[in-house]
DNA sequence: CGAGCGCTTGACAGATCTCAATAAAAGTGG
DNA sequence: CCACTTTTATTGAGATCTGTCAAGCGCTCG
């Protein structure tokens, strides 16, 4: 079924142009631009850093996360991707993360080659590299400055659509304000993207549970049982 | 006689017609394509966060610093730009950051609205973009998973050219591999840059100089007494 | 010379990390 | 379907690093 809709966006290759309309009307997805779309398994490495970058990628669906290792070992998670982000570009022979999947996912591929000639794409490219800097951006005041508490109320705020940013619609209904999410990353993973310890982040959990902000059904599953109150935990209120 | 240069660039400017092949070989500056370059004093503001976002602009000459606050003052400085940078690109209607100069500054800016239109400026734009989020990437790691004296270390670091990164020469000299540099910020800036606090600076600042790796002969002029082994205590090696 | 600002230093507190043990969940093979 | 192993998550106790608060130092400039 996945399989299909790659073929479905192969095809789209084959007869269609570079058309700048068809980039801005969609948003994401550049399969235009004579992009292969490549299936990834979960936690799959699609690169490695220090690899020689070769070729722009498009998330199409999915997760993706990009990490950084210091020798020692430890380790930073510096983005974690979701459809219609791009990775790939580190503006050097090589790479300078680590690109691995955090579920099955699909990936658009173009050769980097392509990537210089088209004036449109070019165009799509600051579009969404803007967007990922104001993300790191965001990231960097999380990693310098914020608590362990707020940084993990800042994480699960992120999974919720249209709460906690510039576009906060407040809650839908004012007796419920619960939300269910589905965590794509382990414990160890998103203590590496928050800049925390595996234990520290467990405790902050438990904690809010205990409080009674959230409920976890599985460990990768989250009820937030009042989504304006963690809004406020998050250190930005 | 800054002022001088500006006016060569303004006349360049009238003159030429935006070229790839300019933009290419100079590397950095965009005034080709029709930009008025500004002067701004030590510590002016080039705008707020959260101001209506109207231009792009890049560094031609000088520092600047892009930084966020949270509510209840806690700032992060998220980016340090060299002369090439850009900034003023939030991917949204309001800027993400405050633009700060640390020096007298010059700084090209063109108006967003003219930027669209340009295939040269988006290659450009696109190759500016890439390499500040390589360099925002790296960051990360430091916020995220660094010491203090890690930080500091890769800080000054930084400001060596041609050490330390992939292309580092490794000593000039065998018997001499120490540097002068001089830092435009405050140790309270360089704290926010590198999510410390000031006093945390301070004291691996002297804790370098009473071990012999560093001589500070005024708060901002700093000597490096052996390049290689500051860099050994940056974590990455 | 004195005021003001930025920087340094000390003593202490507290948040997060480390190490270790336990618990829970997920995968394996009979 | 059930032991069994392996991985992942939780919890506790103690150590450590960095932050907080407060005082003192040393420029720079009027």
């Amino acid at each position: 079924m996945a399989y299909y809709e790659a073929d479905t966006f192969g095809h789209a290759v084959r007869t269609g142009r570079p058309v700048a309309e068809m980039c801005a009307s969609k948003g994401t997805s550049f399969e235009h631009f004579g992009a292969k779309q490549a299936h990834y398994d979960n936690h799959a490495v699609i690169y490695y850093e220090g690899d020689p970058a070769k070729r722009l990628y498009e998330l199409a669906s999915g997760t993706v996360m990009l990490y950084k290792l210091l020798p020692d070992g430890r380790r930073q998670v510096v983005e974690v991707l979701r459809p219609g982000d791009l990775f790939g570009l580190s503006g050097a022979e090589e790479n300078d993360c680590t690109a691995e999947t955090l579920t099955d996912a699909k990936v658009n591929e173009i050769d980097l080659r392509h990537v210089e000639k088209s004036a449109d794409l070019q165009r799509h490219l600051t579009k969404c590299l803007t967007k990922q800097m104001r993300v790191l951006h965001e990231h960097a005041v999380l990693l310098g400055r914020k608590s362990a508490v707020e940084r993990v109320a800042s994480f699960l705020m992120h999974l919720v659509p249209n709460r906690g940013g510039l576009g906060c619609v407040g809650p839908v209904d004012d007796t419920e304000d619960g939300y269910d999410l589905q965590l794509h990353m382990t414990r160890q993973e998103i203590a590496d993207y928050l800049g925390l310890t595996i234990e520290t982040v467990s405790r902050v959990v438990s904690d809010m549970k205990r409080r009674g902000i959230i409920r976890v059904d599985r460990s990768d599953k989250i009820h937030l049982n009042k989504v304006c109150g963690l809004c406020q935990m998050t250190g930005m209120h």
